[in-house]
DNA sequence: TATCTTATGTGCGCTAGCGTCCAGACAGTC
DNA sequence: GACTGTCTGGACGCTAGCGCACATAAGATA
């Protein structure tokens, strides 16, 4: 029944755009489903789709040296994958792989383009976002030089829990590696703490958040700011 | 003879966009002298100023926690400092903190949104740079999180080097080590490295690049990522 | 039921960088 | 010439995370 799908997928920030044009741009939009670990853009390469995460998670990557990455920025449904092109670049400065299955909207650069050109009310919140976006990279940067495994894997949770819409999700230790820019069995290590600790559960990737407020207290601040920054950019409404 | 220096200084951002704009900016400008140390823009600050520099070199500095920090980009005469303003923000998400003093061309907030409102050929060449800056953040994430402290600071040396316009250049070891997010006493470890290599000499500040080739094979592959990075965005004639 | 794949857990020696404290060395000032 | 502040260097024990190799366990497949 794809269409009472269709009916409640939403992406904030297309919501937070004036509603004719929040209407015209979802007719360019097609409604897609993103696999787990699936590749959107790959560094360097041209951006052929722009999008708009519904019910699904993005991974922002920054790919270094060989085979080893880090993760600088996760977009669900506040945000958006290809914010760059509002700087009239349509190449991806990063890897973007699917770390939460899904659905999401999807339009072609050059119709996002055509849009872009003509309302200059997208630009406006667009505009905000990459701020924000901008943000994530330098806390992200920071925190994962200063900061320990443990307390980034309880960020990193908590955030994909604001844009995940159920309890559980599903991610591997091999995946948080990946992103945390750590060994597996560092990701093992911490997890295993935090589950010792009563504040997740899993099992072969099923995650689950038991004690939500324990995992802030187990965070780093930067989960905070980033929080901060989000409700100072896009108001209240923007959770 | 202050006329004269005015006369010399130039920032290549300001040279990229058409001459007339350019005119009408620089008339807006004041040239002013900036001071090593000199904090311009505290984080979460509004930016009452933007500055270009000529002769000059600013830090973007991430703080975290208390008395922490680390650097996550450089401002020269290929830059400007506050250019978040084109995304219709004034508070400057980082500390931009003066790192190598000289001359810079300041204009006033309030008159350069004035000129970015009018003047769309302006907007296109600053929302490069943005993009730049944007990919300086990722590289640095990635970089201060995976390489080692002697190869971050042969890259840091390169980087200032290419901005400044002697071979040498003041910057202590307490400096440095706020910069790159370590101990003083690790810079000290580093620096005395590439000093026994015979790639930068150096005695109370004063550093000096003997060996720009071997410093930049001690550096890591950020530092070439950087410049490839700047070579494809703003062309040939900016380096 | 046996085999294979994927996900997780453990152990061990190693190293970069940390925190701390102290020492020398140079430069400006009184 | 003595004093003071700034800059650099070295020492010591400590720890988070690394690389590597191996072990278990749960599904999937045949």
């Amino acid at each position: 029944m794809p269409t009472t799908i269709q009916a409640t997928a939403t992406n904030r920030l297309l919501i937070a755009m004036p509603h004719k044009l929040h209407q015209s741009l979802l007719e360019d939009c097609e409604l897609v489903y993103l696999t787990f670990n699936e590749v959107l853009v790959e560094s360097g390469e041209r951006i052929r789709h722009v999008y708009f995460p519904t019910e699904s998670i993005i991974s922002l990557v920054m790919p270094i040296d060989s085979h080893v990455s880090l993760g600088v920025g996760m977009v669900g449904d506040e945000g958006m994958l290809g914010i760059s092109l509002i700087l009239g670049v349509d190449i991806s400065p990063f890897r973007c792989i699917v770390q939460g299955a899904g659905l999401a909207l999807r339009m072609k650069t050059t119709e996002f383009q055509h849009h872009l050109k003509r309302k200059s009310a997208m630009q406006q919140v667009l505009r905000h976002h990459l701020y924000i976006v901008n943000n994530q990279l330098a806390q992200n940067a920071a925190c994962s030089h200063f900061h320990m495994v443990e307390t980034r894997l309880a960020r990193w949770l908590l955030m994909t829990h604001d844009r995940t819409h159920s309890q559980t999700f599903y991610v591997t230790h091999e995946f948080l590696a990946n992103m945390l820019g750590v060994r597996r069995v560092g990701v093992t290590k911490a997890a295993t703490s935090l589950q010792k600790q009563k504040l997740i559960e899993y099992s072969r990737g099923e995650i689950k958040v038991i004690n939500r407020d324990g995992l802030e207290e187990a965070s780093c601040g930067c989960y905070a700011a980033d929080i901060a920054m989000n409700v100072r950019m896009m108001g209240e409404n923007l959770k």
